[in-house]
DNA sequence: TCTGGGGTCCTAGGACCC
DNA sequence: TCTGGGGTCCTAGGACCC
């Protein structure tokens, strides 16, 4: 049986960024989310610093200015692109992939005669170094989520490992489980590591350890796989065909409170649309839209969540039909008087677009809606997001997405293409 | 002033059926 | 009258992931 070794690619937002700019190399660096809210990513330098993960920037800008960290938004367009390259030249090593995360994919691998495992490792971390620049970790084992923990400990000692661990059959898996505190189990997060806790089981080899019916009651048959993949015993295939999803959200927070209908109706006439375009790139129809309005949890003005859950009868993908549907739910929930932050769609019941039986009447229109839209999807793939959108609304609304620090799109766009002969940086 | 966005899976409980 | 057992489907909520 083929080993499984997860291939993580260290610091990922980073590292993309360190890539293109020289002046980022060897300083402390975290990227941010969207808004440029909180930090969603940090590099070495910046974890030694005790910047959390997900700490608000409002709330760390001292320690940001007195020990010089360099801070950037978001660049969701290079980091997807880098991804891509990624997988791609892991792809090379086998068929038996699965593209797990942006930065992370689960390899089947086979020693041979002339490469153990190991070495299987080291080969793939100087290959994706070289073809695309990004470092990679690799922990090889018996199961996922073993393999998991064999990362944890190859990023963590980078002296004895040099990023490469295999726990097959291994004398020192025993001493990594003991070494893992629970919370870093996968499956694992913040509540079920409090129970275990309380329970006595702080390590990954306590949890190895626990009684089965203890976990099941306690975690349900998630958890039980949990501790079964620990034992070595395989629970979660290599998931290899990238299976059709089940859902597609798209929803943003805005720079700053709405309390209009108008600016609402704008934001999800946009955020709908960006979900039907998804929809229609992967040939699929919805067959339920849930639209929902949120204010800011975080403040101590009055709450309102407002959200409704529609059928979309017949199935669509067309930009016009979820617009009306989601207007027509946005109505019904408004309540004037609140500070919205956020609000977003949701679509579910996704199928094949070909599985959908064909409308009886309104043939010719919906013909015509669906040349429209592969025309509208084609003139903006071609100039651009948003060159052609559907809907009378404005183009920017009261409330932009921030990104006080978005580096250039370098491997993207042709206008911000880096310039080597100054090494100049497109502001 | 200022706290992201996009996913999956499981379970309990209610509605409804025979 | 007012009661059992067994089943399905749906939804809300909780837990997790990156």
């Amino acid at each position: 049986m083929a080993a499984i070794a997860l291939v993580d690619c260290n610091n990922f937002y980073c590292s993309c960024e360190q890539l293109f700019a020289a002046r980022l190399h060897d300083k402390p660096l975290v990227v941010l989310s969207n808004n440029d809210g909180c930090v969603i990513a940090r590099n070495d330098q910046a974890k030694s610093l005790s910047i959390a993960m997900g700490a608000p920037l409002f709330k760390i800008w001292d320690t940001l200015e007195e020990q010089q960290v360099e801070w950037l938004s978001s660049n969701y367009e290079l980091y997807g692109d880098l991804s891509q390259r990624v997988m791609a030249t892991l792809a090379d090593f086998t068929p038996d992939i699965e593209y797990y995360s942006i930065d992370e994919a689960f390899l089947g691998l086979t020693p041979t005669r002339q490469q153990t495992l190991t070495d299987l490792g080291r080969a793939i971390q100087q290959r994706v170094k070289r073809h695309v620049g990004i470092p990679v970790s690799v922990g090889i084992a018996e199961t996922k989520t073993l393999a998991k923990i064999a990362t944890y400990h190859a990023k963590r000692s980078k002296t004895k490992t040099q990023g490469v661990l295999d726990l097959t059959a291994s004398p020192y898996l025993e001493l990594a489980l003991a070494k893992t505190p629970v919370e870093e189990v996968w499956g694992v997060g913040w509540r079920y590591a409090e129970m275990l806790g309380r329970h006595g089981i702080q390590t990954a080899l306590d949890l190895r350890n626990a009684p089965d019916d203890f976990i099941r009651q306690q975690m349900s048959v998630v958890g039980l796989r949990t501790v079964h993949e620990l034992r070595g015993i395989r629970c979660l295939p290599l998931e290899l065909v990238n299976a059709t999803r089940k859902s597609i959200t798209v929803s943003r927070s805005f720079g700053s409170a709405v309390t209009t209908l108008e600016d609402l109706r704008a934001a999800l006439a946009l955020y709908v649309s960006r979900a039907a375009e998804k929809l229609r790139k992967e040939d699929l129809v919805a067959g339920v839209l849930t639209t929902f309005i949120e204010t800011n949890r975080f403040r101590p003005t009055p709450q309102y969540n407002g959200s409704l859950t529609l059928d979309i009868a017949p199935f669509s993908n067309l930009t016009p039909e979820l617009q009306a549907l989601t207007l027509q739910a946005l109505a019904a929930i408004y309540r004037p008087g609140y500070q919205y932050k956020r609000t977003g769609v949701l679509l579910t019941n996704l199928v094949p677009a070909q599985t959908v039986t064909r409308r009886l009447w309104e043939d010719e229109r919906n013909e015509q809606l669906r040349q429209v839209m592969s025309a509208m999807d084609a003139i903006n793939a071609k100039f651009g997001r948003d060159t052609v959108r559907w809907g009378a609304f404005a183009r920017q609304g009261l409330w932009p997405t921030k990104f006080g620090r978005r580096s250039p799109r370098y491997t993207t766009r042709w206008t911000e293409l880096m310039t080597v002969g100054s090494l100049a940086e497109p502001r």
